[in-house]
DNA sequence: TAAAGTTTATAAAAATATAAATAAAGTATC
DNA sequence: GATACTTTATTTATATTTTTATAAACTTTA
């Protein structure tokens, strides 16, 4: 009877609606009124539209406040689905999310090594594909695919400067491509701040710092409640700013680095010096042993009282505290949230980091920025992820109509 | 016969056209439609009411893309008028300006010396109105007021923590009571970059770092196109970043601030200790002298070739490219311009500044960031106040709507 | 506990904006 | 140099959106 698509007019408020519920769990037509300032009568009838549609359910009444109580509704999560993927230098895991941010299927880890690897794409694309077949959902239903990495990714052009060389060809365009369903990337930093900022510790905070501590340290801004990255794509790069003065020599050229002082590698480093030179530790060092495995025997020994590996990491974070102190100037954030691996040893960094910030920071700055341990943890990459599918959402049914226009005019 | 006020909504769209008149000089119809995602009949609509209220002009045609030519409209020059004003610690600048930033009276210059004087506030009332009736122009024609001060300043609030004290009351509130017009205020470094992004050498540009190199060295940020200021206001507190070990005493405790190795007052200071030490200048010290004037000789001198002056400010350069190379690695700017009362020696800090940067950026970051001296000079901060004004003047009608049912409610 | 004031929801009429058709004024192509 | 194609502008019919009025559900106050 009705016609199938009433108009990118009308279905644009609708993504708009989706992607708000998605968000914000549950509205009321009053409240969607007032935030996208369109009528009521507007609003209620593109609910019940979506309501028709199975996007949409009613989720009970809100408590009053002084007047009748709104009708919420919610986004349905099994509406549509969300493949969320978390790239590491060396491990990838893929995870279908519903809208509620429920896992649907159990998730898939496997090997990834990005370095100089020109399997690794079609790797990839390889088991996306095994994965989605065997979740058993069909495509059209899977919202998109959002992609995280390390490196340094261009997320308009959709390409990664850094890994995953596609021939110059977009990561996004082939993945786009070759699964059938709109796929997104950016940065892991990124999406960990991302995640933070949508639902996690910094949720709905507008200036928000991530520093995603791991074997480098990253950081993810939210600048006026979005993702910031600058002219070119590379804001954020922390790991190069000094913190000694002639420090220890960084792969950049410069002394003083950052990551050469603080990293989870850098300190992992020191912990085998350390060892050679006859530390007391609970730590063992095997010659066999990569840096990076020693880098998680670090954190969990730290963890266990370890003095070696406190006084270590308390000393990289001291370091890391002198560099957020710089930040902060220049920022003002609300929040600061730490995220990532190092994560976990939050605990232990927390008061170093806190001591440099105060005593490098004037006070009227410090005073005004909250220092938070993340409490996503792992999972934030991939809840990311599975935001920057649904933070493109409104916007693709605008994109396509035009990439169409743009088609037919070849 | 037509109703005086067709609505917020189509006034509205109308608000939005003169400000981008403003900003733009001349745009089509077409422009306007595809900018504001309207229908061209809407946008004629809009803009014939425009032209028979008066505010806006045909333009001419401009040159054809490939078909019929647009003809273009821009905002008529005395539809309505802008007050500017620009205060520095001592000094206060009011200009009366047209909508195509052309200046429709003489400017008023007079002390004002802001430090623990309670009485600046009322004086500079005074000197408004006065210069608004010598002006002859009738006040409803002035669309705003617009006034960039030193401290820190709560946009929001309109307050100033640190000069103007209103007793707690804001300032805005005072002076748009006072005269009868709405006004806005800012810090001057923020308004020194809006007007370097709107209508100077980062024009429409996207991210854009702007020094005001005065007496202190102030940073105003645009961020994603928009004045960046930071959770609670403080954002681009470039002063009392460390750029030496160790270095002088800062007034803030620490040692080796920006501010206290690289200011214009410091640059003084060491000439005044050097020429105490015999050395050879054609600077002269006056055990009168205040310390600002020092600064102003050194600038002249400099550019007139003095060699212990040029010394001196390459020293306080390289300290400042120190700082942005900081500044470059967070933010990964398009544009670093040079602007404030230190930019007529720009082209003697270019080089150390320059330098600097390049030795502590990684080459990626410096290479996407240009240094630029400002154009405008010293107008920078009255035009950005100008700006101010015009950036505001599509939400007032809004605002004021909003704010006069709060007070009915009352 | 009734009355008054809020907030939310729905259904009608009224206002507004848009798409489509048409015209006008160019450029590019053969 | 005529024809086809572009871009811009205007008009009209169509579609959409908002206002206004009304009702419903609830809190607060007298």
């Amino acid at each position: 009877m009705e016609p199938e698509n009433k108009g990118v007019r009308g279905s644009q408020l609708k993504n708009m609606i989706i992607k708000k519920l998605y968000f914000n769990k549950a509205m009321s037509c009053a409240g969607l009124s007032e935030l996208f300032d369109k009528s009521i009568p507007s609003i209620a009838k593109a609910i019940n539209e979506l309501m028709h549609e199975g996007f949409v359910v009613e989720d009970g009444y809100a408590p009053s406040s002084g007047g009748r109580r709104p009708l919420m509704y919610s986004v349905k999560a099994n509406a549509m689905y969300i493949l969320a993927i978390a790239l590491d230098q060396l491990t990838a895991r893929i995870q279908l999310f519903d809208l509620l941010n429920n896992p649907v299927a159990d998730m898939l880890t496997f090997e990834l090594k990005l370095l100089n690897n020109s399997e690794a794409l079609g790797q990839l694309l390889e088991q996306i594909n095994i994965y989605i077949k065997q979740t058993d959902i069909p495509k059209d239903k899977i919202a998109g695919i959002g992609i995280g990495m390390p490196g340094f990714v261009n997320v308009t052009e959709g390409i990664n400067y850094t890994y995953l060389d596609a021939g110059g060809q977009s990561l996004t365009e082939y993945f786009t491509d070759q699964t059938g369903i709109d796929t997104y990337i950016d940065n892991d930093s990124s999406l960990i701040a991302l995640a933070e900022q949508k639902f996690g510790i910094a949720k709905a905070q507008k200036e928000v710092m991530v520093i995603n501590l791991g074997w480098g340290i990253g950081l993810g801004m939210i600048v006026n409640g979005k993702l910031f990255r600058g002219h070119n794509g590379f804001a954020g790069e922390l790991s190069h700013i000094p913190v000694t003065e002639d420090g220890a020599l960084c792969e950049c050229g410069k002394r003083g680095c950052l990551e050469a002082e603080a990293s989870l590698l850098v300190v992992a480093q020191k912990a085998v010096a350390g060892i050679k030179q006859g530390r007391i530790t609970s730590l063992k060092y095997n010659i066999n042993d990569h840096s990076k495995l020693m880098g998680d025997a670090i954190l969990e020994a730290a963890n266990n009282g370890d003095q070696f590996a406190i006084e270590l990491l308390s000393d990289a974070g001291y370091k890391i505290g002198k560099a957020l102190a710089i930040l902060v100037h220049i920022m003002n954030p609300a929040i600061i949230v730490l995220s990532g691996r190092g994560a976990k040893v939050a605990k232990i960094l927390m008061a170093p980091i806190q001591q440099a910030i105060h005593k490098y920071c004037i006070p009227r700055l410090s005073a005004g920025t909250e220092l938070l341990v993340s409490e996503l943890g792992f999972d934030a990459e991939l809840i990311g992820a599975s935001v920057l599918v649904m933070e493109n959402f409104d916007k693709s049914v605008k994109a396509k109509v035009s990439k169409a226009k743009k088609a037919i005019a070849k």
